[in-house]
DNA sequence: GCAGAGCGGAACGATCCGTTCCAGAGTTGC
DNA sequence: GCAACTCTGGAACGGATCGTTCCGCTCTGC
């Protein structure tokens, strides 16, 4: 970030760095496998100025999918250091779901996944948030805050049926999201709960996910 | 149906009618937007003994969304039936929510809506399990089964968070999908519960969805 | 004024998919 | 036993879609 005032055309190339990023973040989250005329035509823009910046639309994925890891990585790691501070197990968890259902991360992470040749990059931040979420959800078990048999991958489910309601403009979809997601937390923070049907999910089970298919 | 045994091209046609129905069902209930070739396939026939029983995929697909909402109306009455001879209201409930998802109406009507132009009888049925919904609903509130903001459009909602859980094969998914119905049930059945945030769905925000778009 | 960075969008080639078509195999009526 | 017919598998066709390339233009920095 430069605080140089640009002109002219650099200062449009610029601009449109965050605008492209922006509008690809928002066609793709939105549907997952759109055309890349889509993200020109989102950010006002030819092709060309997609293709100025990145080689392929895989790897244009692949950035937007980091993107995600990342931004869920810091909350996480939030969370758990809020947790660790000694903050409310109850309310740290709401509001560490709360924050990842905003930002939509699942639709930039697990929904991209499989879309493009993973890094290495793209596997250590996989493998952090793994940690962090195994280390949030001891933590809730310690504190007795939530239904015994709340397992890590849970989470990862959870996500996917709230990332599920598609539905209307942002707004709209924002407050539905934010409806089920308190339903579904009404039935999580339950420490007394009975054991839920069937054998709970593993993480093992989704990590093909990551891999490439065509 | 018939009890007569059926012998040689006759047999086999036969056979395929319903070989081609479950084979449909399995590929477009797996992905909707999946191409007529795989549905050949999975049925072990050619392209040509499709086209003999449906003049376009349109025609198919319609055919299996009726079946669907059907299904769905079938389960629904029953649940009604129940709760009008005084069967326990959360048991019928909770049992109601387990056969629709086990029946994965949800993937043949609502995930197939908008891919056909549907015809009279589709609207009469989608009408019909609409008052279903609402009864069932009216007679949960009077029993005080569920939590006072339990909305009837929060059935859609829920049946497509639930058929948003698409791994693995079909006993897992099974499996997880009961898993999950169980703990947005947990949140449901609290009579009690402060009320959710935000404003609820309303029936007509979904309504645009069975408008072909292509 | 000019070299070149940045851009819009047409054009290209590959792929996919719904539908049609045809030749052959099995069945039935006579 | 043979012609007519039904049913079938799958190749072939035509249209649509989409990622990528390419060309000509504009504007800028010098």
């Amino acid at each position: 970030m430069t605080t140089v005032p640009l002109s002219g055309r650099r200062a449009q190339a610029a601009r449109n760095d965050a605008v492209i990023l922006d509008a690809a973040r928002d066609v793709f989250v939105a549907d997952p496998s759109a055309p890349i005329a889509a993200v020109a035509q989102k950010a006002g823009v030819g092709i060309s100025a997609l293709y100025r910046r990145y080689p392929s639309k895989e790897e244009l994925l692949a950035k937007l999918c980091l993107d995600g890891l990342l931004i869920y990585v810091g909350i996480a790691e939030e969370a758990n250091a809020a947790l660790d501070a000694g903050g409310d197990p109850a309310e740290t968890f709401a509001t560490f779901m709360r924050r990842i259902v905003d930002a939509d991360t699942h639709s930039l992470t697990q929904k991209l996944a499989g879309m493009f040749q993973p890094t290495e990059e793209h596997r250590t931040n996989a493998i952090r948030a793994g940690e962090l979420n195994q280390h949030l959800v001891e933590r809730l078990h310690e504190a007795q805050a939530v239904r015994p048999d709340l397992v890590v991958a849970d989470l990862g489910q959870i996500f996917e049926m709230i990332a599920a309601i598609r539905f209307g403009d942002d707004e709209r979809r924002g407050q539905l999201r934010h409806r089920y997601l308190a339903l579904v937390l009404a039935g999580l923070l339950q420490p007394g709960a009975e054991a839920l049907p069937g054998p709970p999910p593993y993480v093992g089970e989704f990590a093909g996910r990551w891999d490439k298919t065509t």
